[in-house]
DNA sequence: AACGGTAACAACCGCAAGTAT
DNA sequence: AATACTTGCGGTTGTTACCGT
């Protein structure tokens, strides 16, 4: 039998969306909140999937929406939370209130890869590159076990400990170029250092699993309706209310102009 | 000015997990 | 417990802007 398409494709619209698209989906999630998002683009007049629909909205319309490029100290946070956490972007992204997964994927794969990369560390290892070719040149030689014989994928198991008594070793092996490159190996091996990562992360998990980019929205949009009553409330996740800087900074369009009497919320 | 290459970002797709019935 | 359905996630692709030649 199989599943059922998450809508029908058919006649649906795909690629960019426009301002009206934009305001229509903003205009419809704020009058009536998120219940289902299947329906939401029949009931807003969109020619657009329910999935489209979400995306969009978490990753571009949702108030709370750092936007702007990601700062040293933010980009420092992701190498170490890639560090410990692999591949899982939206954990990654928790720990950034206003940042999506998509977000920092995005920037992980354009620009964070790249400087790991030359700094000679493997992105995906967070070992320094040659040893991680060295590893897997001796693990085969000397084929122990299968467990030998994996791939280099694992996060590390103690980045703290391991990877950056390399530190002095890299700098002089790659004669890294850039100031940016420099400071970031810097503060990279600085953090290690200092950065009790475990209790932060920790902590993190427990406070941000309240504040996710789904509860994020739902306790946002149920501020407008209070009549919901489906979850948080505001109160609790004020935090994430970004400043009016935040919210103006839209370059072109601010599509709250239209909608949010913004001196209510701030 | 035209072209090609690249970076950055937005959006889509398929799958898995979670939930309701 | 089984099934259907929704939502969320991660990988990938598409699009646009920018830059160097």
């Amino acid at each position: 039998m199989g599943r059922q398409p998450c809508c029908e494709k058919i006649g649906l619209k795909r690629g960019p969306w426009t301002i009206e698209e934009d305001h229509k989906l903003m205009s419809f999630i704020i009058n009536n909140g998120i219940h289902c998002w299947r329906m939401i683009p029949k009931h807003a007049g969109l020619l657009r999937c329910g999935k489209s629909c979400r995306l969009r909205w978490i990753n571009y319309l949702r108030p709370d929406l750092k936007r702007g490029t990601l700062s040293e100290f933010e980009e420092n946070q992701i190498i170490q939370l890639h560090a410990r956490l692999g591949n899982r972007w939206s954990k990654i992204a928790a720990h950034f209130p206003g940042r999506t997964d998509n977000e920092i994927k995005n920037h992980w794969n354009t620009r964070i890869k790249k400087r790991l990369k030359l700094l000679g560390l493997d992105p995906l290892t967070h070992m320094p590159l040659q040893q991680s070719v060295q590893d897997a040149t001796e693990s085969e030689q000397t084929s122990h076990s299968n467990e030998d014989k994996e791939p280099q994928i694992k996060p590390l198991s103690n980045p703290a400990l391991e990877s950056y008594a390399v530190g002095e070793k890299m700098q002089e092996k790659f004669e890294v170029g850039s100031d940016d490159t420099i400071n970031l190996f810097n503060s990279y091996e600085m953090l290690w250092d200092s950065f009790n990562l475990e209790s932060a992360v920790q902590s993190s998990e427990t406070t941000t699993s309240n504040s996710s980019s789904t509860s994020t929205s739902l306790s946002i949009t149920d501020s407008f309706n209070p009549s919901m009553g489906e979850s948080s409330s505001l109160q609790e996740d004020s935090h994430c209310i970004p400043s009016v800087d935040s919210l103006l900074s839209w370059d072109g369009f601010n599509p709250f102009d239209d909608f949010f009497p913004l001196q209510n919320y701030l």
